[in-house]
This record gives structure tokens, C-alpha cells and sequence, in this order.
DNA sequence: AGTATTAATGTAAACGTTTACATAGTAATT
DNA sequence: AATTACTATGTAAACGTTTACATTAATACT
């Protein structure tokens, strides 16, 4: 492997002035810096990050901990981190922790000792998360998704109250009065807030919650399928559904067409977070969808600048609002 | 920071002796280790993996560079790369190109810098892939998915023209003569080999390949809708397609739903790769489907053993065998 | 032309490890 | 008890940079 030194020895400079050119820092006179350019040109020069990380004591780099890279919501915050992320210079370390806190200490233990800048984390437990516990000597932490509570770090969220309530909101202004509901587990903040949105909003428009529409799923495709099999099949059965996530969602839909109710007609739906199928259903599925992609470039953009020194007194918690996609009329007769 | 020195000093011992404990090179004795320990312990080191690069030439780190980290395949093989790579205890480095010949130009160079011990890549650009023109200086480089034709480099891809065959042959053992193909571009392996595989079994089974029934698409929705269309519409129409892609074949499920046919009866469609809505239609898709962790996980394998300095006469180049799920009778009437 | 000033370059320490080699300690052998 | 043979530990160089500081070369000023 060739080293400065090997450049310097070939462009008859010191190692400093080669590092002069090489990092920009001016104060060479013209003719060297050609010169040393040559060198670097003919030796095929790569200069060692490693060795400069030594000295710089930073690496220029970010930990990346994600529960489920399979999962299509964090691919798409993967992007807006790198994205953002490159920009500054940073390269991502990746781990997937399969929603394992025991692998998440241990990733948290392999990108400390690989010296990351900085740690962008999706946590696989709110309540018994491995950065609460762990000794991250000052180390910059932005958590995305899921926040801990009472942790001292920067996180960005999705206003899922909100998410909520704007989807019941949209049904109740469609003509809806019976709305089901197809929730998430109440211990975690996306399943509870979601529930939260859906109490609220039926309060806030004086429409009676009605304990057998709503129902506790587990945020995958076969409690969807099988809670909407329920809701269905009521004597008095909702003519709208409010799914609280994208799986479920899908096995409600397939147990409609199962069940050879028609959508849009005998009920209508609406789901949170976007999936494939929304538009392909017909007729297409109106959503909650969350700006995944700038979630992860507003991660990025905050840990860039803590990782720069800036402080504020309080740990910053962006809630972003989602939006809702209306794809069809969702009209009640 | 706590250093070794530091570890050194409150156990009592020379650096070189912690060096010991925590490498476990033995030679110490029992005392002094737990000494030691308890130093390490109190003063909550952690070794600094940058310093021990620097002298040992080697970082333990693998590039990963993908095309798009939003197509559900490459999820999937990163899951594959990283469990596999974090047994033989590597971590990744994770760049997407957006299917940019330039950004990957960028980010190999990045990653370079950053001296990773090895690659795995799935180039943007067969025939003009920067792996080719950079010089690379022996770094162990492993491609997925898309193979570079005269390059050094071991590889592990798919066989396309089996996938396509098998999907055919699947067709006309049950039943069907009239067998359309919406293909994928000609000048991409994929696209290429994947039409082949429906030529040579139409060939085999003696059935006569007939120019309307063969369209090209580019791998993206719209066209599947377009070429869907054209293949509907004809005066002696297919009675089953076979789609080259997934997002052609999504395409062309809507076109079936939008021309109101009726799947599995009046057209039946394979497509290549499965999707979500697979098993949603009704009947569910009958597609060819591929084994992506595996892809990834002797992508890794074999990055791993180029690392430590096996050799072979050849680049290898390993070929999966897809797999065709079955999951509609399919039958012609 | 000679000095003062500024610009360009060089020297060497530092970053935190690993490891070859040297040394000190301990146990075994006579 | 003295020598020998290990065993345990220490010393210091090396890895490839950056950078404070020292030095030398070039330019400006009288």
C-alpha cells in the first residue's frame, strides 16, 4: 500500500506539505502542490482514513440500528439519513437487530468500539432499551420512531394521535358514524396513540365509542384478518374500518374479499401508513402516510449537528404529522 | 477516553500485558488477569478498533453497495450479507447508488478511503461498471444479482433462464399453448436471459413462437400495464402471460382488473419474483421466486474467504436455482 | 546590498493499538 | 545452592496520518 510518505519521497516534499495539498489547507506554492498532485496521480495515492481517524479522533461515520431492514418503512428512512448523511461526509455503518434487545446491546457494543461519530436507532424495546442503561460516555444519539421516555436524546416521531384522529375525522365527515377499529398493542407508543386518535376524535364529533367496534390486534396480518372477521360479523357491523397499521390492513382486506364483502360498498377502509396494494385495491385505498424519507434526513440533520457540539437544554423531539391520502370517496349511503 | 494506558497503569501492568487479557492470547498469570479485568471493568474501557486497524492492516468491515435499498430484494440479501458476515465478525458499511454509474464511482472510492477488507456489490451498470475501470488493488470484491461479464470477480446470480423456463413449462403442463411474455430489457442480463428461458421452452415443447405474443417492457409498472393491454387486445389473445418482473407484473394485474377480465379464468398470469399482492388476488399468484437472504448469505461467505486469502484458478460463479410457487391450479379450460 | 517581513516547507510528536524481542521471575534439575 | 529452562511481564517500534513549531526561502523595504 502506498503512503504519504511514498508521495512525499517521490514529489521531494515532506509528508506535511503532501498533507497540505491533499486536505486543501493552501499555503503551497503552485509548482509543489503540481507536483505533489503528480505524484499522488502516478502512485495511484489513496490516503488512509483509518490513520487520519486516529489522529482527527473521529471517523466520519454513523451507526445505523434498525429492528427489521425488511420492513419497507426503514429503507425508505435509510435513504433520507444516507442521503443527508453523505452530504456531510458521513458513511453508515447498518445493523439489523430482528427487534432483539439483547442484539441491540450487542451492536451498541461492536459500533462504540468501531468509534462511530454518532448513532441513529430505531430501539427494538421502548421500555428495556439498551441505551438507556449503557454508558454512552457523551456519545450523540437520535432516536427515530420509537421514543424513549425520559431519555436524554434528540428523537423524530410521527404525531400518531394526530395520524389517528384525521383518519376518523375523514370517515366521520364521509358519513360515517359506525367506525371499527383495528388497533395496535396498547404497550407500545404507535399502538396506544393510535387508539388514543381514534377515542378522540369520536369524542370531539359526539359519536359514542362502542367497546365491541374496537378491537386489539398485534400489529400483524393475521389479527387484521381475524379482527376484521369480528367486526364483520356483528349484528350491528361498522361500515368503516380504521386499521392502525399496513399489515393489518392487508389481512383485513384479504378477509372483505373472503368474506365477500365489498369494498368501498359494504365497508370502507383506511389504514395507516401506505402499502403497495392501496392502489391497487379497487377502489383504492384512502391512508395515513408518514414522511418516511424526511424522517430520516431530519435524523441525520439533527445528529450531524450534535455531533458538531451544539447543545440545547432540553433533548429536541420533532413530531412530524402524517398526512392522509384520499383515494376515493369512501361515501356512506 | 480511556485507553489502554490507562488500564495498564491501574492494574499495575505494561500496556503489552492488557493487551493480552483482552485479546486472550493467555501467557498471563491468573492474577494479573483478574487485576486487569477489574481495571477494565472500573475504568469502563473499551478498546479503540481504529487504533487496532492501523497496525493490524485490516478493519473488519465490509462494503456493501446496492442500486436501490427501496426494492424489496435488496432487504432482503443485506439480511442475508449481515448475519452471515457478523458471525465471521464484520460490520457493514451500507451505500445505495440509485442506480448511478457516477455515485457508485463515488461511494467505491469512499469506501476505499475507509479501507474496508472487502465488497459486495451489485453494480448499476453491467457494462460500464467503475469495478472494471478502478483499480481496485486486489480488494476481494463479490457481485450479487448482476454479473460482469470478463471481470475478476466471484459472483452469485440467478438463473434466469431456468426461472423463466420452469414458469413456461408450468404453463403449458397445464394446459396452455398461447403463452405471452411481457420481457424485460434486452440489453440487461435479467431482461436478456429471462426471455430466453421462455423462447427455449416454447422450443421444447414444440410450440411456435409467435412475435405478438413476445412484448418489451422496461422492468417498470407502467409498461406491464401498456404491454398488458396490447397482448389483451389481440384478435387471438394469450391465455396466460408470463411477466418478467414484479412491478411489470403489478402493472399488469391492475391492466386485468381495468380491462375487466377476470384473473385465472379468462387470463392467467406467473410472474417472476414474488410481491405482497401475490397472495392477495384471488386466485393467488402462481410466481417464480427467488432465495434473496440466501443470495446474501454466500455473497458473504465467499467475501469472507477471499479475505482470508483463499485462492481459486477462476473467479467462481455461483448460480441459484429459483424457485416456482405454485399457488393457483392454473388450468386452461 | 542588507535587513525585516512574509511565505513555503520541514521536523517530530502524537493518536491507541499490537507484537517482536528483551528482561525478570519462578520452578525444575542437578 | 547453583544452574537451567520455562513462564510471565515489560520495552519500544511500528502502523499512516495531522499539526504545532522550527526553519529556510522568497519578497519587500530602506
Amino acid at each position: 500500500m502506498v503512503t504519504i510518505k511514498d508521495v512525499a519521497k517521490k514529489a521531494d516534499v515532506s509528508v506535511a506539505t503532501v498533507s497540505r495539498v491533499i486536505n486543501g489547507l493552501g499555503g503551497v506554492r503552485p509548482a509543489t502542490e503540481e507536483r505533489i498532485r503528480k505524484a499522488v496521480e502516478e502512485l495511484n495515492y489513496l490516503p488512509n482514513v483509518i490513520a487520519r481517524s486516529m489522529v482527527m479522533k473521529r471517523t466520519e461515520t454513523i451507526g445505523v440500528i434498525v429492528p427489521d431492514i425488511a420492513n419497507p418503512f426503514f429503507p425508505e428512512v435509510i435513504k433520507g439519513i444516507e442521503e443527508q448523511a453523505r452530504d456531510s461526509g458521513y458513511t453508515l455503518f447498518l445493523a439489523n437487530t430482528d427487534e432483539s434487545v439483547e442484539k441491540e446491546r450487542q451492536l451498541l457494543h461492536a459500533l462504540r468500539e468501531r468509534r462511530v461519530d454518532g448513532l441513529i436507532v430505531t430501539t427494538a424495546d421502548e421500555q428495556h432499551s439498551p441505551l438507556m442503561d449503557l454508558e454512552l460516555g457523551g456519545l450523540p444519539v437520535v432516536l427515530v420512531d420509537r421514543h424513549i421516555q425520559d431519555s436524554p436524546y434528540d428523537s423524530v416521531v410521527i404525531d400518531n394521535v394526530d395520524g389517528a384522529y384525521t383518519a376518523i375525522k375523514h370517515l366521520v365527515t364521509t358519513g360515517h358514524t359506525k367506525i371499527g377499529l383495528i388497533a395496535g398493542p396498547d404497550h407500545v407508543t404507535p399502538g396506544r396513540e393510535r387508539t388514543e386518535g381514534y377515542v378522540q376524535a369520536l369524542r370531539d364529533f359526539e359519536i359514542p365509542a362502542r367497546d365491541q367496534y374496537m378491537k386489539e390486534g398485534d400489529f400483524k396480518e393475521e389479527s387484521g384478518y381475524q379482527l376484521g372477521k369480528e367486526l364483520l360479523s356483528l349484528s350491528d357491523p361498522p361500515t368503516a374500518i380504521f386499521s392502525a397499521n399496513n399489515l393489518m390492513t392487508l389481512g383485513l382486506l384479504t378477509c372483505i374479499r373472503d368474506q365477500g364483502r365489498e369494498l368501498g360498498k359494504d365497508i370502507v377502509v383506511v389504514g395507516f401508513d401506505d402499502l403497495d396494494i392501496a392502489t391497487f385495491v379497487d377502489p383504492p385505498l384512502t391512508v395515513v402516510s408518514r414522511p418516511m424519507r424526511q424522517m430520516g434526513e431530519i435524523a441525520a440533520d439533527m445528529l450531524v449537528e450534535r455531533i458538531q457540539g451544539k447543545t440545547f437544554p432540553e433533548p429536541r423531539k420533532v413530531i412530524l404529522i402524517p398526512r392522509l391520502i384520499v383515494r376515493s370517496p369512501d361515501r356512506v349511503e
